[in-house]
RNA sequence: GCCGAUGUGGCGAAAUUGGCAGACGCACAUGACUCAAAAUCAUGCGGGAAACCUUGUGGGUUCGAGUCCCACCAUCGGCACCA
């Protein structure tokens, strides 16, 4: 009888969910394992087939996990506070709460259908009073500890829509939904301080198995950089300017100085600015720009200078000119720098555009690698300068070839005492080549150091070169003494050969530099120059004393700076969790009273936000009014509520003890489950969700709610699938596959089977049509197999290694991601099988229970179609002996010169001996030997034999 | 620009971590069954007539490199004026 998987699949559903088999049990002595999915936010649209790679993938672990013995927490809910109901509201006028409800459903249904075997019992509804309640309850905790707190931030305001818009929902500038520009609307605002564990969340990531790039995506989020504030003092103003720099080895190349269009110092010192006017206006055309605008359009810098206000440099005391430019940002540092051109990019490109002072304080060092310096030899000193030689009339420039060694080298020359550095370039030139009519000539910030040992001289040299371009009025020559005119070749190469044509490293710099004009911010090898105190010093132990420095002046100190910011927490929006804050003229923002958790969420007839953006809430005055919890008094409520990010910061705490009344989970439970071992989900979460459900974690670790510091020890992501065309999967291009169809047409074993056989769990996969097919016809060959079933529990001698390796290579895999190669496992024992009349139930059983994981339902028919009284469920996942997954009997590939040529069997524990005894009766080898002498025999034992031929 | 990943047959991909490149599947081809087709089963399937050549390109280390090192190219993902 061939398989009918709609019958099938259903028969073991119902089972599961009546008898309730996969469900965790409240054993805490038995050794537990708790496996997390993303919860998903149920659409309208349904389940895609993104969902189950990831369920599939943790269903199997779960699975395996209770095989071995196990206590499994594998639970399911709905993260359901968010958008697309809300807007489905506005438009049709039906309360979230049903349409999600409807949705929940529908995903419940879907769900059961993929045969995942959840803990259905516990599952959780982020909408549900009883859940919120304790969101709300976390909120009240972090607020008394201070870290939620009241802010005046810009949102993003549509002007269409008359509604704060999530960061998300702002596409190219405009509202996504109505396309209406989006403008910065400043608006007081529920903070979490995130910020304050900004450390923790990088430090205690080594504690935790993550992928790295999921690490390094946080690290990256976060931000982390090491520098020093410095303090500048304006000039004929008692007050000084604060700078944030990761670069205090720089101070000596502070040209100008910036601040963003908001900070304050403009207003406190309006009366000494002598050009206010423009100021202002410039500060009034980047306010009206979004922060889209700022960065994306305005890719140009723009600034203008401020007059009257001058600004010294603490280590030089030179009076360098103040800037306001929206290029600093006012959110980050102090929201003013000091500017570095030659070794700033961003710096650079406003100087140029300005026509700033550009001064080099930094240099390359180049180490000579065939002369490195010696330790037993004198130092010595040299300052030299190369010229860049342009030619009259041609795109052209000279270079010198040298005649008695390999050098193809500029003109240079040492630079004497009391002679400037363009000086002594053409005096070197007339020198050298006779050339002296020069039309222009200037120095550029190429300065390079050379260290070497110079051999002729017996002495470390170290060498500053400065770099100076002289563009020749014509080629007129004085006499060059015949030692000089013998020396070298004179060549004149075309500008864009010239970097290939010069052979000395140093010089390769110079001439990027002069065609290529750029700041120079390479750290690694660099030293100072013109630094006074710090000059000779390695860029990285010239911040370190310039830091020092400053600090012992007082004039700042070292700094750690983070990108990451606090957490905006509210939103003008209906379906969220309610903020449970009143505000009272005189006692101001207090939290409710713990006992009147859960704040429940009124409901209301009319979801379109107020004209200024307002909550839908604040027009249910009724709902605002209350009595102030401190003085009795009137107040009112907070009518924001909470951002969908807030319910998935602890469901899986809830997970643990999801009834309790009298805490989002007893003290046993959370000691027993934590941390979570396993949490697999996309990578679209790694820098939000998985961040803030850390720091909310982490919170409640401090105060003692949870036992860990961490929420999950393990946590993993699986590649997105994409339509069979490799592009994303989207409605407007036709190729969404919904799971629905796929589970009529193959069955969910068909369909579990492919999802984990597609590729690599971590990377994207195409979806296509025809593989799944061929997943569906080898359950159909699994199915077959019975028919060749005899009575007999052991495995044949024919398939004890295979069975011994199988169930090794697979136990191994589902632990380490491979599902895919556990499939083709599987595919090659069938294929094996396939070919023997007859196979034992024994190698059956303990095939299909390995299979079960991937696909339940089949496996488990199968197991009552041989006659097994127990389910898969109640056995126990096999177990091989290492010494039986060797054959007896090997294969060792015989190399020449690393060359397969051919192979030898040999038994499985030959020694070396007789493997050589083997290899040197064998003819194709004693064929290839007659006219080669053997060098050398290598013998990696059971492995590899190779002959080293000439 | 910065961070990360990936590059292997016509396609999705394997490769015990330095040891027989292409397991397994799809597609394709041939054969069996069939009046025929589908399904199923069997066989073949990187290139080349061969010696040999083949893992994005070019170098290197090694008895031996898809795997390690250096330089580059291409594609994808994330961040992006963060001083």
């Amino acid at each position: 009888m061939s398989y009918d998987f709609k019958k099938v699949e259903k028969k073991w559903q119902e089972k599961w969910e009546k008898e309730g088999t996969f469900n965790a049990k409240n054993d805490f002595s038995m050794p537990k394992w708790y496996g997390l999915i993303e919860f998903p936010y149920p659409s309208g649209q349904g389940l895609h087939v993104g969902h189950p790679r990831s369920y599939t993938a943790l269903d199997i672990v779960a699975r395996k996990k209770r095989l071995q013995g196990y206590n499994v927490l594998y639970p399911i809910g709905f993260d359901a506070f968010g958008l697309p109901a809300e807007n489905y509201a506005m438009k049709n006028h039906i309360h979230p709460r049903i349409t999600t409800e409807n949705n929940i459903n529908h995903f419940r249904q879907q769900l059961k259908s993929l045969g995942f075997s959840f803990d259905w019992s516990r599952e959780v509804n982020t909408t549900d009073p009883n859940y919120y309640k304790w969101t709300q309850w976390i909120f009240i905790q972090l607020y008394k500890k201070g870290l939620a707190y009241k802010a005046t931030m810009p949102i993003n305001f549509c002007t269409g829509c008359k509604v704060g818009l999530a960061n998300e929902e702002v596409v190219n500038g405009v509202c996504e939904r109505c396309g209406s520009p989006v403008v910065q609307k400043e608006k007081s605002q529920w903070m979490l301080k995130i910020t304050e564990y900004a450390q923790r969340l990088i430090d205690d990531l080594k504690d935790v198995d993550f992928l790295d790039k999921i690490k390094a995506q946080q690290i990256n989020w976060i931000g982390r950089s090491e520098g020093a504030e410095v303090e500048f003092k304006l000039d004929n103003v008692d007050e000084s300017l604060k700078v944030y720099t990761t670069r205090p080895d720089t101070i000596f190349g502070v040209t100008y100085m910036v601040i963003a269009p908001e900070h304050k110092l403009i207003e406190k010192y309006k009366d000494k600015i002598e050009n206010l006017d423009e100021v202002n206006e410039y500060k009034r055309k980047a306010s009206l720009k979004s922060d889209f605008e700022r960065s994306e359009l305005n890719k140009e810098k723009t600034g203008v200078e401020i007059k009257g206000i001058k600004v010294i440099n603490p280590l030089t005391g030179e009076k360098v000119p103040l800037w306001i430019s929206d290029y600093v940002l006012s959110t980050y540092g102090t929201g003013a720098i000091m500017a570095v051109p030659c070794h700033d990019d961003r710096d650079f490109e406003f100087a140029k555009k300005f026509n700033l002072p550009i001064k080099q304080v930094i240099a390359p060092k180049f180490l000579d690698e065939k002369n490195p310096p010696r330790k037993d030899a004198k130092d010595t000193k040299r300052h030299v300068t190369t010229c860049i030689i342009k030619h009259p009339k041609e795109d052209k420039f000279l270079v010198l070839k040298y005649k008695d060694r390999e050098w193809q080298s500029l003109v240079m020359g040492g630079i004497e005492e009391n002679e400037t550095v363009i000086d002594a370039a053409i005096r070197e030139m007339t020198e050298e080549t006779g050339y002296f009519d020069v039309k222009n000539s200037y120095q550029i910030n190429a300065t390079t150091c050379d260290k070497f040992y110079a051999a002729h001289k017996e002495v470390n040299r170290e060498i500053v070169q400065e770099c100076t371009v002289i563009e020749l009025n014509s080629l007129d020559k004085k006499d060059v003494s015949e030692e000089e005119e013998n020396k070298y070749e004179k060549v004149w190469v075309e500008k864009d050969k010239l970097l290939d044509y010069i052979n000395i490293e140093s010089q390769k710099f110079q001439i990027d530099m002069f065609l290529n004009e750029k700041a120079f911010t390479e750290l690694d090898g660099a030293v100072a120059i013109n630094s006074d105190f710090l000059n000779g010093l390695s860029a990285e132990e010239a911040k370190k004393k310039a830091t020092e420095y400053v600090k012992k002046e007082g004039l700042g100190e070292k700094q750690v700076n983070y990108k990451l910011r606090d957490w905006v927490f509210s939103r003008q929006r209906y379906w969220g969790e309610p903020i449970p804050m009143v505000y009272c003229d005189d006692c101001g923002w207090n939290p409710i009273d713990e006992k009147e958790l859960p704040l429940v969420l009124p409901e209301i007839e009319d979801y379109e936000p107020g004209e200024n953006g307002e909550s839908p809430l604040s027009k249910k005055p009724e709902w605002i009014k209350t009595k102030c919890p401190k003085c009795g008094k009137d107040a009112r409520r907070e009518t924001d509520t909470m951002p969908q990010w807030a319910g998935s910061s602890w469901y899986f705490l809830r997970y643990m003890d999801p009834h309790n009344n009298d805490a989002l989970a007893s003290k046993e439970a959370l000691e027993y489950w934590s941390p979570i071992d396993w949490y697999n989900g996309g990578m679209e979460h790694t820098t939000l969700h998985l961040l803030y459900s850390r720091f909310w974690h982490k919170f409640l670790y401090d105060i003692g709610v949870v036992p860990t510091k961490e929420p999950y020890q393990k946590r993993t992501s699986h590649g997105m699938i994409l339509g069979g065309n490799g592009e994303k999967m989207s409605k407007s291009k036709g190729n969404v596959i919904n799971p629905d169809d796929i589970v009529e047409e193959f069955g969910a074993d068909s369909f579990r089977v492919y999802e984990m056989f597609m590729g690599p769990f971590d990377q994207t996969a195409p979806w296509s049509m025809e593989s799944i097919r061929g997943c569906s016809k080898f359950l159909d060959r699994v199915w077959n197999l019975k028919d060749k079933v005899v009575e007999k529990e052991e495995y044949s001698p024919k398939f004890e290694s295979m069975m011994h390796k199988a169930i090794k290579k697979v136990s191994e895999d589902i632990e380490e991601m491979k599902f895919n190669t556990a499939v083709a496992t599987f595919m090659t024992m069938v294929n094996e099988f396939s070919k023997e009349k007859e196979i034992t139930k024994g190698e059956y059983k303990t095939f299909l229970i390995l299979l079960n994981p991937f696909a339940p339902h089949m496996t488990e028919e199968l197991f009552k179609e041989i006659g097994e009284e127990k389910d898969i469920s109640e056995t126990s996942w096999p177990t091989y002996d290492e010494a039986k997954t060797i054959d007896d009997e090997i294969e060792i590939p015989i190399q020449m010169n690393g060359k397969l040529k051919t192979t030898v069997k040999v038994s499985k524990d030959a020694t070396e001996d007789e493997v050589k005894e083997v290899v040197k009766e064998n003819e194709t080898v004693k064929q290839l030997l007659k006219d080669k002498t053997v060098v050398k025999e290598i013998y990696v034992p059971g492995k590899i034999f190779n002959i080293v031929v000439k």
